[in-house]
DNA sequence: TGTTACTGTTAGTCGAAACTAACCCATCCA
DNA sequence: TGGATGGGTTAGTTTCGACTAACAGTAACA
């Protein structure tokens, strides 16, 4: 929808420049380039369009107007970063969208995939206001369902590694399950769900010698087979933690972003 | 947005012919169509244009593309009316916009006019599926929060007569407040909530003689003077129930429809 | 070194939904 | 009877965000 018409002026906050006023389309982009840079991708017009499911062309033009307007920075390789502001405008509606997955999830009784598409849906409509209500409602929840932590909120727990670097044998517990597969892959998220692969959940590697591109995992009563990639954008606590005091407990502001990945 | 690209096929329902598409634009003008004729009104473009804040043009073409889909009719002294598929794609939005107020006010403590606005930003972006949930979970309301009657549900009351037609000495308790304030007067809105001016209320007409234009009422403790349009808006239970028992109680189904006032 | 593949941009188009300007037509009243 | 007045329509424009077609630059490889 495009009326300017009821529209009311938002006069609360500073009295400095009356920020340039994004659409949603902004700030679908502005969310995507936010998540990608935070699973430790390289951020390229292409990955965008991806992630999107949109035209390379419509990505390149978009991305001028947000650099023409202050939200990126394009670098000369291409790729794309985001600026000050273009990094509160892009928390603000990462915090929609997870807060929306936990009340849709916990509230309403949806399953993953159900509470992604609808929170997309309705992100772009709902103001600020409700959402801030809805999260005291929640009791301020710190991370969305699938355990990415929500801007502004604090996590506190040892150090991840990724599902497929879990030595086997070793049971650890479930932390955080990447975004890339509400983008990807929803079929493979609805199944970890459905498997009990969620966090909190107790998981072993189990020590099968045999596994070409994915590893057996068991939980609780019983197991599974993930394909490797998947396996990869599955974090969990690392089991070795005692055998490094100096790790220890960690505090986590942002989600556990990790960079040694670079480019895929 | 005008993206047809993520759009998950609904194929629950039935079988036949698959419904056109109606955008979020279509669905306002429609719900608007619905809420005109229920208050009695004749439907006219003009009033179309005032009711959604836009320009005459606008009204006149979109009319003629939700004609041809077979949404409306519009008679040849251009007064507007729903077709059977028109009524029920304006029932659902109506419904949706009346439980979501529900909730706004209910759960999250927003005051009516905010619950308004919300609404209809939320409304167009909520799937049937979470506002069903939505409605399990308040209970499944029978009314929006000032009194109009959700579609679908029923509600039982007496006989209901204009504020400004009770006699004055006679109290009497609020039912409805007219969904015409929502669209043209939310200042009204807001103060008849700050003077408990609303359904359940028991007021009574003070009679004073020399009001001109206006009618003074008392709810509770204080009291207030409402302007005579603002009364009219105001549906309340008849008082001379018991000289009639023929009328007794009344099933609405539909909100209390008066088509007596034809025009304005 | 030259072809191929990949990536990205430019140019042009489309559809939705708004707008303004200008015209059409009925009614009312002097 | 002949203007004003007001409601409605037609025509043409704008903006947004998508698209395809076509072109440009760089890297890989034969």
């Amino acid at each position: 929808m495009t009326q300017p018409t009821n529209k009311l002026p938002e006069l609360m906050g500073t009295t400095s420049v009356p920020e340039p006023q994004r659409s949603n389309t902004a700030d679908r982009y502005l969310e995507t380039i936010y998540c990608l840079a935070g699973e430790g991708e390289t951020v390229r017009p292409s990955r965008i369009a991806e992630w999107l499911h949109v035209s390379a062309p419509t990505v390149s033009v978009t991305l001028q107007k947000l650099a023409h307007d202050g939200w990126i920075e394009v670098a000369s390789n291409r790729s794309v970063s985001l600026t000050t502001a273009g990094e509160s405008a892009a928390t603000a509606t990462v915090r929609r969208h997870r807060i929306l997955e936990r009340w849709l999830t916990d509230v309403l009784g949806f399953d993953w995939v159900a509470a992604h598409i609808e929170a997309d849906k309705l992100g772009a409509a709902m103001s600020d206001e409700v959402l801030n209500r809805l999260d005291e409602a929640l009791g301020q929840p710190t991370t969305c369902p699938h355990g990415n932590v929500i801007p502004g909120r604090e996590v506190t727990y040892g150090e991840l590694i990724s599902l497929a670097d879990l030595e086997p044998g070793k049971s650890t517990i479930v932390r955080r399950i990447s975004e890339i597969l509400e983008h990807e892959a929803l079929q493979v998220l609805y199944q970890l769900e459905a498997n009990d692969i969620r966090p909190g959940s107790t998981v072993e590697v189990s020590p099968g010698d045999g596994s070409v591109g994915a590893v057996a995992v068991s939980v609780g009563q019983h197991s599974a087979a993930l394909g490797i990639d998947t396996a990869r954008l599955i974090w969990v606590e690392a089991v070795d933690a005692e055998a490094r005091p100096d790790r220890g407990r960690r505090i986590v502001t942002n989600g556990p972003v990790d960079h040694r990945n670079g480019e895929r």
